[in-house]
DNA sequence: GATCATATCTTGACATCGGCAAGACGTCCG
DNA sequence: CGGACGTCTTGCCGATGTCAAGATATGATC
């Protein structure tokens, strides 16, 4: 097509540049990412991004945020999801609601790494934009209720409950988040997320049984 | 001093690179790390950093195998510390080794966040470095040897202690990172990182008991 | 102790980047 | 029909990472 095909107004560039977002960083990974070469790729100038999104970190945070909805819904769906009547594995807990929203969580990271990690690289990111800061409350809002659906006992402003869901959401970003970087062993990774996370939260589990004294 | 006080030869100007390196870090981030100002700290041309390690994910990654080495001397100090005899809090997760392990890791990591925060950068690193592998590998070994304090059931190459291991280093790795990127709810990181760990892992391993139907 | 290879560091240059200011262009509302 | 406004371009700036070539000091060899 000849380049004058491209009307001067782009119709919805914000929606083509965080497209292109997308490209690169599947294609590069985020640290190569560039404004120019976003720009590039949806036909504008090389200033224009700056326009919509104020700079590189505003044109991030829209990304990430994005990602973050992104997550929150497929985590709502895990956790409203019917429970498998048939499969009882380690501990009963990847049957669980708490169980398929970690899986949910990992296999989201795993399935878009760049974007995963994007999501969480605050450095490179305006996390105090409260879109961003909606959009991620929204997803640890799923873990705070599978953790109060679990624990009958507690209030829903109990602060037992924030950190019971402070620590189950640290074990399943830490486990997306070492497994991105490479650090996880290969016989951990070499199977779907799926199972290695079944495979890694319920062997952790029992050790903390064993760790109680309580061998179920 | 004048300007021509300094020799043509440094002396040590690998170790006063790195030297600036953790003074650019802790002052501005990780991001906002040029080599240019690095060389400008240690008083060298701009170019002179290239020299002794090769370009810039180069110097990131001797500067991340430092703080690793750090990091797995301070955890194989809590291992191998004696247990507090007196003290028996939530479910005496936190007084065995695996605890102190796991309020060592969190330790450094808010201690140190900026270092930390570079340690696990992988976007900006030659992770395969064999230097930096084996530096990382010498922290994961520490809570391999603690895990396999705890479960005596378990063989050394036994996958299940591998899985278990990853467990435990997922849960203090992520609950490290969400604290240093800000997502942590305040009542959870207001407090000194040792009780804010003790907190978090007492409430999920209540919870995993809970989850399985046991109230200890 | 002289000579020369080698390691260390400097100088200069280049392409590229993010951000800013000013202007061109199109749309929309009066 | 006209002017205000939002959209995008052009041009420019300082700064950065990397490379090539040169200068300088060290250390080994004779």
């Amino acid at each position: 097509m000849a380049p004058d095909d491209r009307p001067y107004h782009h119709g919805d560039l914000p929606a083509a540049l965080l497209a292109a977002v997308d490209e690169v960083v599947r294609e590069r990974g985020a640290a190569a990412l560039t404004l120019r070469e976003v720009a590039r790729r949806a036909g504008v100038s090389h200033a224009a991004p700056a326009h919509h999104f104020g700079d590189k970190a505003g044109l991030l945070t829209a990304y990430a945020t994005e990602g973050m909805h992104e997550m929150a819904t497929r985590m709502a769906a895990a956790r409203t999801q019917a429970a498998d009547p048939g499969g009882v594995d380690a501990l009963r807990l990847l049957t669980d609601t708490l169980g398929r929203l970690a899986v949910a969580y990992v296999a989201f990271a795993v399935e878009q790494p760049a974007r995963f990690t994007v999501m969480f690289g605050s450095e490179q990111l305006h996390t105090d934009d409260p879109l961003y800061q909606a959009a991620t409350e929204e997803a640890f809002e799923q873990l705070y209720a599978a953790v109060l659906e679990v624990r009958r006992d507690l209030q829903r402003d109990d602060p037992e409950l924030m950190h019971a869901a402070s620590g189950a959401w640290s074990v399943v970003h830490g486990f997306a988040t070492l497994w991105l970087a490479g650090h996880l062993d290969e016989r951990v990774t070499s199977v779907p997320p799926e199972q290695a996370t079944a495979a890694a939260l319920g062997a952790f589990g029992t050790t903390l049984f064993a760790a109680a004294g309580i061998t179920p």
